[in-house]
DNA sequence: TCTGGGGTCCTAGGACCC
DNA sequence: TCTGGGGTCCTAGGACCC
């Protein structure tokens, strides 16, 4: 089974504020793009990742929310415990997305699948006023195309000996996990539809194309490669903290002072998560949405943006050059090792890193009590002055700021 | 669509080793 | 050295997802 939450942080607003019902609502006022609508932006011609600014001067009745993920969050897992009820072998796949494998419930339930299905659809209703869809399926691959069949509140159960009838309406680029690129490059192939890649044999498909699609091309055919994993995820492979800025620029500097508070930000959600990396990326993406990165292997995992930062600034010029203009910055933390460190190095950086671990923790402490960025290093201040509008040089002096 | 932020997995090719 | 064959590790980057 999939379950897909219907235009869910839209929802979720809606449910919180049931004045909202039936009026146009848009979440994503922080980011200043539309990162969810309800179905009745959408009827408007609302599509995602629409300009905010652009959604006001367009559509003036439309409610525009800041994203709330808090809410979201407890929604998420309200919604999943009802799931539970009926198997506790779900997978949450995002934070409105989970599969549940249900495979033998009907039985001891004493009920067919497709009640199943229809008593947790309503349960979620009643008790949190939001709507879902769910798909029930051979593979996850086939519940997504079922859960996707009829939006919003649909209920769809595809069959084994019914699959054919479904991918044959079912566009191959809507198959999860073949993306624009993947489409064109098959259409070209002559796959339009789903069933055409189905149908192929394994021969040609192993030919064709790389392992990831090859399981997609089993998934299609009724052959269960991924199963519904129940472990909570609760660690990271990799962290990664990203800003666009505008305007673009070209200033090092700038560039530098963005990537320290990327830095900064990561490092910060790594000690929290009690994690270090082993290996540091940094990327610069153009005005032309050009990627430039490079990856940096740390004598020993660290989360300590004092430590981390200075081997970086020695990488900066790989990726960095001057007659390119850039607007984005990033920094991915990677090959994440958890818990204390314990390993004792050769030449005693570690000292250092122990003296910072203990500033960090009171740094932390102040962040948790009066928000992001009340202390930072210097090198990311002119990130932060950036946010300003306006800012002039002096502003510095305005602050009244404490260097350590 | 002039396009945000946070993730995962996979592959090609180079460096290096025996 | 004008070089065979097999293997591992690392890095950049592609592709996809929500």
């Amino acid at each position: 089974m999939h379950i897909d939450g219907d235009a869910f942080f839209a929802s979720v607003e809606i449910a919180k504020n049931p004045s909202l019902r039936g009026k146009p609502v848009v979440v994503g006022k922080e980011r200043g793009i539309a990162s969810a609508f309800s179905y009745e932006a959408k009827a408007l011609g609302i599509t995602r990742g629409l300009p905010i600014y652009q959604i006001h001067k367009r559509f003036p009745q439309v409610v525009i929310l800041p994203g709330d993920y808090i809410s979201y969050t407890t929604y998420s897992e309200k919604m999943f415990d009802i799931v539970r009820r009926y198997t506790d072998n779900l997978e949450e796949y995002s934070i409105d997305e989970c599969f549940a494998d249900l495979t033998g419930w009907d039985k001891p339930l004493k009920m067919s699948y497709e009640k199943i299905l229809l008593r947790i659809q309503n349960e979620i209703k009643e008790e949190l006023d939001i709507s879902v869809s769910i798909g029930l399926a051979s593979t996850k691959v086939l519940a997504k195309v079922a859960s996707k069949w009829r939006k919003p509140g649909g209920i769809t159960l595809i069959p084994d000996n019914l699959v054919y009838e479904f991918l044959i309406k079912t566009p191959i680029e809507k198959i999860w996990g073949i993306g624009r690129r993947t489409s064109v490059y098959l259409n070209k192939k002559g796959i339009i539809t789903a069933y055409d890649l189905a149908i192929k044999d394994e021969a040609w498909v192993t030919h064709i194309l790389s392992k990831p699609y090859i399981e997609i091309w089993k998934e299609l055919n009724c052959i269960l490669v991924s199963k519904v994993d129940p472990r909570k995820k609760d660690t990271y492979a990799s962290i990664q903290k990203t800003r666009t800025f505008y305007p673009p620029t070209s200033n090092p500097e700038m560039l530098m002072s963005q990537i320290s508070k990327n830095l900064e930000g990561a490092c910060s959600k790594a000690r929290h998560y009690s994690l270090r990396a082993s290996r540091v990326a940094i990327f610069l993406k153009t005005q032309e949405f050009r990627y430039y990165s490079c990856e940096i292997s740390l004598l020993a995992p660290s989360n300590i943006p004092e430590i981390i930062l200075p081997i970086v600034r020695k990488e900066f010029p790989k990726v960095f050059r001057s007659d390119r203009v850039y607007r984005t910055t990033g920094v991915t933390l990677r090959d994440l090792v958890s818990g204390e460190m314990r390993q004792e190095s050769l030449f005693g950086e570690d000292k250092k890193d122990k003296k910072f671990e203990i500033i960090h923790k009171e740094v932390d402490a102040l962040v948790e009590k009066f928000g992001v960025g009340v202390v930072h290093l210097a090198s990311t201040n002119k990130a932060f002055r950036k946010q300003t509008r306006g800012a002039t040089d002096t502003d510095d002096l305005d602050r009244n700021l404490l260097f350590l």
